[in-house]
DNA sequence: CAATCGTATGCGAATCCTGATCATCGAAGA
DNA sequence: TCTTCGATGATCAGGATTCGCATACGATTG
């Protein structure tokens, strides 16, 4: 389990990711809104922990700006202001859960466990690069713009990256896409692919989905 | 607003009831599981703050029969418990936030509001463009003209604006207004979309409600 | 009897797939 | 190392198909 930390003080920083790391999470940390925005629209969590007040861009943008790039990951406010108003301000900014400054750690872990609970079924989003596929919404983003797939496309990119890394053959391909079971001699999946790319914005330098001659396609991290 | 509390021991108890009556909450209590279960299903509140271990009926059978009642009321669970597995079967039993004990009252009245606000604020009244759709009164608008739905119409549309920006899987549509669990193959949908759109005079250029092709629709600012 | 609900039908448009042609890759031989 | 050639993938155009829209009509309910 990935958790990505924002937070400008050193201290508490530090407590956490040593303690969440002896939990056996897979800590990074930033210590900036910008920072921390970058990587979290860069990389996929499954947690992230973010300061109310951060230099730069505070707490409550940062968790707006994930949220409109479509991410869905749970976000959970370090806060030390204790108003009632901030807090659903957070909250209407898309925040999962809040807790308060000082805290136990014993509460925080609880916190992140409630919250990774409800996700760990299936996962529902997937990402490659700058793309985010939300497979529940059925919807496509590339740096917060809303890419508009077909039926045949999405179920195509769906696949790509529920294997992501690994090479995907054609006829595997046309099982699980186009539900063909037998022998097929058929180009779809290469004009799919091509589509694919074209609409994803794809280029030879930004080959998000390669082609591995012979045997199939690939879609990975480059 | 209304509080129901369900506590055993007298000095909480009394102490909450103090608290929360000065901030102008009505507070009913109980002071065991039976008791509290009995009032919990006879009389709308809107939070129950529930204590974890109570004489009779645990705080978990009780949460667990409110819900089992179809009682959608937040609960709050005040625990002293502290370890994690505790809490998670308390959510489990369909609780909707925990407070450790000794809590302080500031924080108890935070974690009050912020259960209540989803259900004051946003929860009654829907706008999309220039339609404006009251749940409570089941009133729909546009541009300060009613316009008259009927009842799945008025389902439809309601399903549409809970999960505005996202996009509605025809299944879960049928699943949600309909109450259909298993497969369907009809063209209800269909007809009540067109049906909305004509009432509420959509166009072309207006598609406030627009077709996913193969998967659903989706409301959506535009 | 009237309003609402769900089904059926024809039409039009978006999507899907095929087949032809063009581009590229990689292996074999000079 | 370079050239050539066959094979594979990329791209495109258009015909086939599917899906959603609009409307009409019968069923149901109060």
């Amino acid at each position: 389990m990935r958790i990505l930390i924002i937070e400008d003080e050193s201290g508490i920083l530090n407590f956490l990711r040593q303690g969440l790391e002896e939990e056996s999470y897979s800590v990074d940390t930033a210590t900036n809104g910008l920072d921390g925005l970058e990587m979290a629209l860069a990389e996929a969590y499954d947690v992230m922990l973010l300061d109310w007040m951060l230099p730069g861009k505070s707490g409550v943008e940062v968790c707006r700006e994930i949220r409109r790039a479509g991410i869905k990951t749970p976000i959970i406010f370090l806060t030390a202001r204790d108003t009632v108003q901030d807090t659903v301000f957070g909250l209407q900014a898309g925040a999962n859960d809040y807790i308060k400054k000082p805290f136990s750690f014993e509460e925080l872990l609880e916190r992140i466990k409630v919250q990774l609970r409800p996700h760990s079924g299936e996962q529902i989003e997937f990402r490659l690069g700058p793309i985010v596929v939300d497979t529940q919404s059925h919807q496509v983003f590339r740096d917060s713009q809303e890419i508009k797939l077909t039926q045949k496309e999405f179920g195509l990119l769906e696949f790509l990256l529920r294997n992501k890394g690994k090479v995907c053959r054609r006829t595997r391909i046309i099982e699980s896409v186009w539900d063909i079971h037998f022998e097929y001699n058929t180009g779809v999946i290469d004009v799919y692919i091509n589509s694919l790319r074209k609409k994803l914005g794809l280029t030879k330098e930004e080959d998000y989905i390669q082609t591995i001659r012979g045997v199939g396609y690939i879609a990975k991290e480059i």
